[in-house]
DNA sequence: TATCAGCGAA
């Protein structure tokens, strides 16, 4: 009942997107380009205003940055539950864009899959024939087995691989396999996604990729095996597969949990090497080490190397940091490393947010707190601010509770 | 030339 409430679809946007693409757009507006879209709909929440910018791209289909736009959409929307939504705005692009691609249907598959609807992605790789008037590729394929993934539900790939592959005789390629090993691995099945990664070898004749291997050491490492994920590194590079940035990373990884910072640091200088540039994931790695092992001036020393480095810290970067300084009651540094993310747009979550708050009322410094809580309720979406006025409540941050203490002091 | 696979953390 909930759910069919729920999932009602909303009128304006039913209506919106029909007219906004069959009406002449005013002499202003002639449409931005899907980069600057893609910009905006990183910090746009509201899944509305989403669906508008989205629809005023102007160059819709064909570029990379189109078809992540569109997902960005469609997950604004899945995160408000608008499930008739998104099926309205993917039916519509389908039905409506001018010389639709295999690949730009693939974008529609895997937007239903980040939706978790996984029987519409089922239905448009099914209608793929009647779409591009050829048989599918193994790129439509490819990308519903993908968006299994995505619906986390990746214990149907393997059933699905199977007969999909026999139903539209496809043969499939690496990139398929890929996806079958990392679905192996995701529920837990690491023994018989390396037997995948061998029969498709030997039976198949197909090369080994990097990619495959790299699957496989994160499972193995995140269960704790590695000695076998040491021998398959091994192999990976005997089979002339190079390990590049996202493998290194992934024993960077498993070297930041389980080693110290000094082994972490070892390991950057192996891939620095190896002529590979570290990365912002790489350095948030080592950051974490230095915090685990109560090295916060090093932690901090990182952060503010990063610039040189050619890397911009992420939202996980500042969500580790901030909690750290905050929990060691180094507020001014977290101030100023909020501030850095207020700048970048990936302020960190409430949870987050509120360990500052609470440090500088702790260290009585109420105006600062209340400056901090202003410039992110202001960044986060209504529904996001309740939390927030009952934080300012609890704290005594709220307008009234001012007043008050005004009064109480003079 | 890329589209369809792999790393953080949500």
């Amino acid at each position: 009942m909930g759910v069919l409430a729920a999932s009602r679809p909303h009128l304006s946007l039913l209506g919106y997107l029909p007219r906004r693409l069959s009406t002449t757009a005013p002499a202003t507006s002639t449409g931005i380009s899907a980069a600057v879209a893609k910009s905006l709909l990183r910090n746009e929440f509201d899944p509305d205003r989403a669906v508008a910018i989205l629809s005023s791209v102007a160059d819709s289909t064909s570029s990379t940055s189109a078809r992540h736009a569109l997902e960005l959409t469609v997950r604004r929307l899945a995160r408000s539950r608008r499930f008739s939504d998104v099926e309205a705005l993917l039916e519509y692009r389908k039905s409506a864009v001018a010389g639709l691609t295999e690949p730009y249907i693939a974008t529609v598959i895997l937007s239903y899959g980040t939706a978790g609807m996984l029987d519409h992605a089922l239905c448009t790789l099914d209608e793929v024939p009647a779409l591009i008037s050829a048989p599918h590729s193994l790129v439509s394929f490819n990308a519903f087995l993908s968006a299994c993934i995505r619906a986390k539900k990746p214990n149907r790939v393997p059933d699905l691989f199977a007969e999909l592959s026999e139903k539209y005789a496809i043969t499939p390629d690496v990139v398929s396999y890929g996806v079958l090993v990392n679905a192996l691995c995701l529920t837990g099945k690491t023994d018989k996604a390396i037997e995948t990664l061998n029969e498709m070898v030997t039976v198949k004749h197909l090369e080994p990729t990097t990619v495959i291997y790299t699957t496989l050491l994160d499972s193995l490492y995140k269960k704790g095996k590695s000695d076998e994920a040491e021998a398959l590194w091994k192999e990976m590079v005997g089979n002339g597969c190079a390990p590049d940035l996202i493998s290194y990373n992934v024993r960077v990884m498993h070297r930041a949990v389980h080693g110290k910072p000094e082994d972490v640091l070892e390991l950057i200088g192996e891939i620095e090497a190896a002529g590979i540039k570290p990365d912002t994931i790489t350095y948030t790695y080592l950051l974490t080490c230095h915090c685990n092992a109560g090295q916060l001036e090093e932690a901090k020393a990182v952060y503010r190397g990063l610039r040189e480095k050619g890397c911009s810290p992420n939202a996980t970067t500042f969500k580790i940091l901030l909690s750290r300084l905050c929990v060691n009651g180094d507020v001014d540094m977290g101030l100023e490393v909020f501030e850095d993310s207020l700048t970048l747009n990936k302020v960190p979550d409430f949870r987050t947010m509120k360990l500052l708050v609470e440090g500088l009322v702790k260290g009585a410094k109420l105006q600062e707190a209340k400056e901090v809580v202003d410039k992110v309720k202001k960044r986060f979406p209504e529904n996001l601010v309740g939390g927030w006025n009952k934080l300012e409540k609890e704290l005594g941050l709220s307008a009234d509770e001012q007043v008050r203490d005004q009064l109480e002091v003079s």
